[in-house]
RNA sequence: CGCGGGGUGGAGCAGUUGGCAGCUCGUCGGGCUCAUAACCCGAAGGUCGUAAGUUCGAGUCUUACCCCCGCAACCA
C-alpha cells in the first residue's frame, strides 16, 4: 500500500450572480471525481469550494433589481448548494466568501503580502464622477472609442475590441448619470506580480506534465509578456475591507479574495476536525494540491494564487495540478441565459438523473477541446452506455428469472486478472486526468462481462448444468461488485445501490470478491429509459 | 501577419513517442430469449481539409494554402 497523501482539491468558486449551467458543471465535475477516487484509495482528502460573493457584477445586478448585493449573493449561494447536493458533490466544506472566518483570514494574508513588500501604494489619476462622488471603474465609463470612433464602454470597445488606456478613459462620461468625468488622483494598491516572474516561470516548468496543456500554454503566454503588477483595490462598498489605514472607502479586488477561499476553507475545516491545515498547504508534508476549473480561470490559479502563496514567505506549497477544462457548448453555441441558449443545472436535474448527468459530463467532457451538449447525445449516452450496457448487465444477472440467490462458486482466473487490471488502468487514467478514457476503459469491462454472459448462455446452463450456471452468475456478480467500486467516483448513487443489493461494505479502490451466498431481494432497475421530448 | 482551438467512414469522437486507420451511435444481415425490444456475432462505409517536402514508411514531423469555431457582454 502506498503512503497516504494529503490531497487538497479545490473546485472553482462559482460566482453568485447568476444560475449555474451545464458548462460550469463540466469544469467542476473533475474535482468530485478526483476527490472520490483519492478517498477510495485511502488518502487524506479535503475537497473544498464555496460561493464567490463579491465584486462589481454583483453590485450592478443588485442595483438593477433594487436589492442589496448580499441578497443577490445569498440567493445564488442557496441555489448552488442545491445543485451540488443533488449532483452528490462530496465537498468537505462548501462555504462563501461572505463568511466572517474567510474575511478575517484573507485580511491577515493580505496584510502579510503588504508587510513583505509585495503590495505597494500608487497614486494615479483616474476618472471621477463629481455627481456620483466616486471613482469609476473602466466598465462604468462611456466614451467614444479613440480608434474607431464608436460609442462604447471603457473596458473594451464593443466595435473594434480596442482596450482604452488609462489616459483615454479620462474625459469620458459616467454611465450612471452621464456627467463628464474629471481627472482626479486616486490611491491604489498594486500586487507586485512582476517580482514573482522567475518563481512562477520555474513552477510552470516543473508542472508542464501535471498542469493541463491549456493551463501551461495560457500561463506561458503571460510569462512571455512579462508579468504586470495588478491593482488589488476597488472603489466599491461591497467586498472585503482593506486591512490598512487610509483605505476605509475601498474594497479588495474580488479575485484576490476568491482564490484564497481554498486556503481559508482548509483552515476552517481543519480547525473543526482538529487537524493541522498546514499538512495540505506547506512544503514537505507529502501533499498535493489540485485545482479544477474552466479555461478562463487558469491564470488566477497558476499566477495569482501562486504569487500570493509565494508572497507569504512561509514555505507554502504551490499548485501541483491544474485541471482546467475547455468549454462545454450547447448545440455549438455558448451557454447564455439572456439568449436562452442551453439549460441551467437545476433544469437539467429536473429532466435527467444525477448519475447520468455526471457520467455524461465526464465521458463527453471538454478535456482537450470544446465539446457539445445536446439532449440527443445525452439521451444516447444514458440509454446506450449506462442503461443498455451497464444497467442491463446488472439486471440480467441479479434479476435472472426465478433466481433467488447467488450461490458461491469459483472465479475464472482471467476474469480476476481483468478486474485487477481495471483498477490499475482506470486509476492511472484518473490520475493522468484522462477521465474520458477512463469511462471508455470501464465500458470495455462491462462489454466484456456481457460477452462472457452470452458465450456461456446461462439460460441454457441452468437447465443442463447447474454448477456451470452458478459459476457464470458468480463471475458476473463479482464483476458487478467491482464495477460498484470502479464507477463510484462517477456514479455514486447507482454504485451505492449495487453495494446494497450485494450486501457489500464500503467502496474501496481494490478488488472485492463475494465471500458468501447472497439472497437477492428488492432488486430494482438502476436506470429508467429516457425518451427524447 | 492580433491570440487560440479545430478539419479523420452518415453523426459524434480517439489516435500518446511516425510502423497494418480505431471507438460509440446509426445502417444492413444473422444469433439469443436471462435481461428495461436490452445482449452477442458479422458486414458495408474513410485517397485522415488541400498541395508540396522529410523518411524505407506520415493521420502523426516541416512548409504553404483553404475552410469552420471561440476570444465584449448576463455566461466556465
Amino acid at each position: 500500500m502506498e503512503e497516504r497523501k494529503n490531497i487538497l482539491i479545490g473546485g472553482a468558486w462559482p460566482y453568485a450572480n447568476s444560475s449555474l449551467h451545464l458548462g460550469h458543471l463540466a469544469g467542476l465535475i473533475s474535482g468530485d471525481i478526483l476527490a472520490r477516487y483519492f478517498r477510495l484509495k485511502g488518502n487524506n482528502v479535503l475537497y473544498v469550494s464555496g460561493s464567490d460573493c463579491h465584486g462589481t457584477p454583483i453590485t450592478e445586478r443588485a442595483k438593477k433589481e433594487k436589492k442589496n448585493p448580499k441578497e443577490i449573493a445569498s440567493f445564488y449561494d442557496k441555489e448552488f448548494r442545491e445543485v451540488f447536493r443533488r449532483l452528490n458533490f462530496s465537498y468537505d466544506l462548501y462555504s462563501t466568501t461572505e463568511s466572517e472566518f474567510h474575511k478575517e483570514k484573507v485580511q491577515i494574508l493580505f496584510k502579510k503580502l503588504y508587510d513583505n513588500g509585495y503590495i505597494y501604494e500608487k497614486i494615479e489619476p483616474q476618472a471621477f464622477c463629481e455627481k456620483c462622488n466616486k471613482f469609476l471603474s473602466d466598465r462604468e465609463i462611456k466614451l467614444k472609442c479613440p480608434v474607431c470612433g464608436e460609442e462604447t464602454k471603457g473596458d473594451q470597445c464593443d466595435n473594434c475590441l480596442h482596450i482604452p488606456t488609462g489616459e483615454e478613459l479620462i474625459g469620458g462620461t459616467c454611465i450612471e448619470c452621464g456627467t463628464k468625468t474629471i481627472r482626479k488622483d486616486n490611491k491604489i494598491l498594486y500586487l507586485a506580480l512582476s517580482k514573482f516572474q522567475k518563481e512562477i516561470e520555474q513552477r510552470t516548468k516543473e508542472c508542464e506534465d501535471t498542469w493541463r496543456i491549456n493551463a501551461k500554454n495560457e500561463t506561458e503566454k503571460y510569462l512571455k509578456q512579462g508579468l504586470l503588477d495588478r491593482a488589488v483595490t476597488r472603489d466599491l462598498d461591497w467586498g472585503i475591507e482593506i486591512p490598512l489605514e487610509g483605505y476605509e472607502d475601498k474594497r479588495m479586488y474580488v479575485w484576490i479574495d476568491a482564490v484564497l477561499g481554498y486556503l481559508t476553507d482548509t483552515m476552517k475545516i481543519c480547525e473543526e476536525r482538529g487537524i493541522d491545515w498546514q499538512d495540505f498547504w506547506k512544503e514537505g508534508r507529502n501533499n498535493l494540491i489540485y485545482m479544477c476549473h474552466g479555461k478562463d480561470n487558469i491564470v488566477f490559479h497558476s499566477i495569482i494564487l501562486n504569487a500570493i502563496l509565494l508572497g507569504q514567505k512561509e514555505n507554502y506549497h504551490l499548485v501541483d495540478r491544474i485541471v482546467s477544462t475547455e468549454y462545454l457548448n450547447y448545440k455549438d453555441q455558448k451557454f447564455s441565459k439572456s439568449k436562452g441558449i442551453g439549460i441551467t443545472a437545476l433544469e437539467a436535474l429536473e429532466l435527467y438523473p444525477s448519475d447520468s448527468l455526471r457520467y455524461h459530463l465526464i465521458s463527453n467532457g471538454p478535456e482537450k477541446k470544446d465539446t457539445n451538449f445536446t439532449p440527443e447525445d445525452f439521451v444516447n449516452t444514458h440509454n446506450g452506455e449506462i442503461l443498455n450496457k451497464f444497467g442491463n448487465l446488472i439486471n440480467r444477472t441479479l434479476k435472472f428469472k426465478g433466481l433467488e440467490k447467488i450461490e458461491m462458486s469459483t472465479m475464472e482466473e482471467d476474469i480476476k486478472k481483468k478486474i485487477e487490471n481495471a483498477y490499475i488502468e482506470v486509476g492511472n487514467l484518473i490520475e493522468r486526468l484522462e477521465f474520458r478514457e477512463a469511462t471508455n476503459r470501464l465500458i470495455e469491462l462491462v462489454e466484456f462481462a456481457n460477452k462472457y454472459y452470452d458465450e456461456n448462455e446461462p439460460w441454457k446452463q441452468r437447465k443442463e448444468n447447474i454448477e456451470s450456471f452458478n459459476k457464470t452468475i458468480f463471475n458476473c456478480t463479482n464483476i458487478i461488485a467491482n464495477l460498484a467500486n470502479l464507477y463510484e467516483p462517477i456514479m455514486p448513487e447507482a454504485c451505492a445501490k449495487i453495494r446494497q443489493y450485494l450486501k457489500l461494505g464500503q467502496a474501496k479502490w481494490e478488488p472485492v470478491y463475494i465471500e458468501k451466498e447472497i439472497i437477492l431481494e428488492n432488486i430494482e432497475p438502476l436506470f429508467e429509459r429516457l425518451k427524447l421530448e
